[in-house]
RNA sequence: GCACCCGUAGCUCAGCUGGAUAGAGCGCUGCCCUCCGAAGGCAGAGGUCUCGCGUUCGAAUCGCGACGGGUGCACCA
């Protein structure tokens, strides 16, 4: 139920009758046609652009379609006044009784505001993918935070999603953490740690050590490389793994796959994922051409394997192999994606750190050649998150081991607060997140602010099941500000669909933190008019009738705090 | 030098596949608790949407070009 789509069908049905009567011409397109929310509630309630957008194509003008189509439109019971204004939009009023059903069927439908508009397509969305080398910081949290809201955000408007990790387990900076490692299993044997430059000095390798040489003893012990390398790497790839899916559960975040980046080396899915491109012609021996601009200091041409991703929009061609003939990182990243697409998805979302924007352009030429462009990569990228205290920039240092980590956040925070505020900008704009102000409860803080709304609600509930009210789903709504919650109410499946469309799970939060508005106004009105308050003292059927604009609230703010993936609160504290 | 992202009120930011007089919070001014949770609400002041050209009935939104900020730019993953 999408009170706006029912509008825009009516409107292109009486649109259609017009054709059928000549009083629009044939072959006409309705596609631009819209209803939407005006911008000025004084203008109506919805407002229709397709006197304007038909003008031309119709050879009228705005004016006559328009004035045409609201005599059409009044002979429907829902349209009680619509008329012309500014450039030719039709403003359309509808029944008060029309707000009071739409309240009633947030109350009674299971699922109000979800979407069929997926159509069941099965979309996978890749997220956090850090490299399993130690604990998952701030960084990662917010892809992680707006990756799993993407995520429910698709599944809510019909998609069927996969949430997958993909562990960078296949490359060097694996065997930094092996050597990390070893040298803290010599320090569980009473050894001093020679830990130099490059290796990884997080003392989260401390308990992995001490581990690892109570299960192996002193073997390793002055032992080359050579001997214990693969196996320390294993167990402490293993281990950092269990560390970040602990981290990942502490915020809520539960994928379906982890893919490991090493599954794809020594098994031929690297080779068949290049031989798919070969076969395409897009495969070839060849030197780049020198950067423009100030040259690197080392550049020399090489002839490498590279593949011609200015094919699919790149701009410049990509080596997947170096010149000693090893694999280059782009490699399995090919053969990773040849992977997802040959799984089936009808559509790939990868979230990188908005460090990683320089790969968007060759993994979607990737994407595009492997699935002949048929199956759509978007890459959503997530900008930087500055920290701050008390008003003051945090300042962190890896190297002092200041660094703040996904778990310091969650643990000062919670996960509620840490998901809702990552999640109140646009993915690509950084955000300041302040140890304080998250926690401050007033409205300055969206996340207070939309759960007051709904501890507000479940306080009235409260009262009235005490009170032994028994509940209906028809509310009676007489008031502007009670009409105005509804109207809010009644934008909610078009958000959602629009927030799905878009990848913009934000658009949820300000949604929320909207209907929360109209809620306080409302409430507050109650002050000065007490027949506006939720309570009718001593009238139980007034007060059933009253409660169930709050209740289909609450509905509402629920079902969005649940994308977010956030608790909604019954109580504040 | 090239690519991508960003530029909206004093500050932090929204702005719907292009729509009407561009919105919110903070800050500033003034109001509202014998009343369901004032942890709230109402009202006011504050704008050449960085600039220019173009497309369009209509541009903060689309295109091109400047300017300003960020990020990334051959074998490292």
């Amino acid at each position: 139920m999408n009170l706006f789509s029912d509008i825009r069908a009516l409107v292109v049905e009486s649109l259609e009758a017009m054709v059928g009567e000549g009083a629009l011409p044939e072959g006409l397109s309705f596609d631009n046609v819209t209803v939407e929310p005006p911008r000025d509630a004084a203008h109506g309630d919805m407002a229709t652009n397709a006197a304007m957008v038909l003008a031309k194509p119709a050879k009228q003008k705005p004016r006559d379609i328009a004035e045409a189509l609201a005599a059409r439109l009044l002979a429907d019971a829902r349209i009680v006044k619509a008329e012309v204004a500014g450039p030719g939009f039709l403003n359309l009023r509808l029944d008060t009784g029309v707000w009071a059903g739409l309240v009633e069927t947030v109350l009674t439908t299971d699922g109000y505001g979800q979407s069929t508009m997926g159509a069941g397509q099965k979309v996978n969305v890749e997220y956090v993918s850090a490299n399993p080398t130690g604990p998952l910081h701030v960084g990662h949290t917010r892809g992680a935070v707006f990756g799993d809201a993407l995520a429910s955000l698709l599944e809510y408007a019909g998609h069927v999603v996969t949430r997958e990790y993909y562990i960078n387990d296949g490359g060097a900076q694996v065997d930094v953490l092996a050597r990390s490692t070893y040298e803290r299993y010599r320090e569980a044997l009473g050894h001093t740690p020679e830990i130099g430059e490059g290796l990884y000095p997080g003392d989260y390798l401390v308990p992995v050590g001490k581990a690892l040489a109570e299960l192996k003893g002193d073997v390793w012990l002055d032992q080359p490389e050579s001997v214990w390398l693969d196996e320390v790497r294993e167990y402490a790839t293993a281990q950092m793994m269990d560390l970040i899916r602990a981290d990942l559960k502490s915020l809520g975040v539960e994928m379906d796959v982890f893919f490991s980046e090493k599954s794809l080396y020594g098994t031929g899915r690297i080779e068949a994922a290049l031989a798919a491109l070969d076969a395409k012609g897009l495969i070839y021996e060849g030197v780049l051409a020198p950067p423009k601009g100030k040259l690197p200091e080392d550049w020399e041409p090489r002839e490498q394997t590279l593949f011609k991703s200015t094919d699919h929009g790149d701009d410049v061609d990509r080596p997947v192999k170096k010149s000693d003939g090893a694999w280059t990182y782009f490699a399995p990243d090919i053969a990773y994606h040849f992977d997802k697409v040959e799984r089936g998805f009808d559509a790939l979302i990868d979230i990188f750190g908005a460090d990683h924007g320089g790969y968007v352009k060759r993994m979607k030429a990737a994407v595009s050649a492997l699935s002949d462009g048929k199956v759509p990569l978007d890459v959503k990228l997530t900008q930087l998150v500055k920290l701050f205290k008390n008003g003051e920039p945090f300042k962190m240092s890896k190297r002092a081991g200041t660094f703040v980590t996904l778990r310091d956040v969650v643990d000062q925070v919670g996960p509620d607060v840490t998901r809702f505020v990552m999640l109140t900008r646009k993915n690509d704009a950084s955000l300041d997140f302040d140890f304080d102000k998250v926690l401050e409860q007033s409205r300055e803080n969206p996340v207070f602010y939309v759960q007051y709304a709904h501890a507000r609600v479940h306080s009235v509930l409260r009262k009235a099941d005490a009170l032994g009210v028994t509940l209906v789903d028809q509310p009676a709504l007489v008031d502007e500000a009670e009409l105005a919650v509804a109207k809010k109410l009644a934008e909610w499946p078009r958000l959602v669909e629009i927030a799905a469309r878009t990848h913009e799970p934000h658009r949820i939060a300000f949604y929320l933190y909207e209907l929360a508005s109209e809620f306080h106004a409302l409430w507050n009105r109650g002050n000065d008019k007490p027949e506006l308050r939720f309570l009718q003292e001593g009238d139980l059927a007034a007060t059933a009738a009253k409660i169930a604009l709050p209740r289909a609230v609450a509905v509402v703010i629920s079902a969005g705090l649940g994308i977010l993936g956030v608790t909604p609160a019954e109580e504040m504290r």
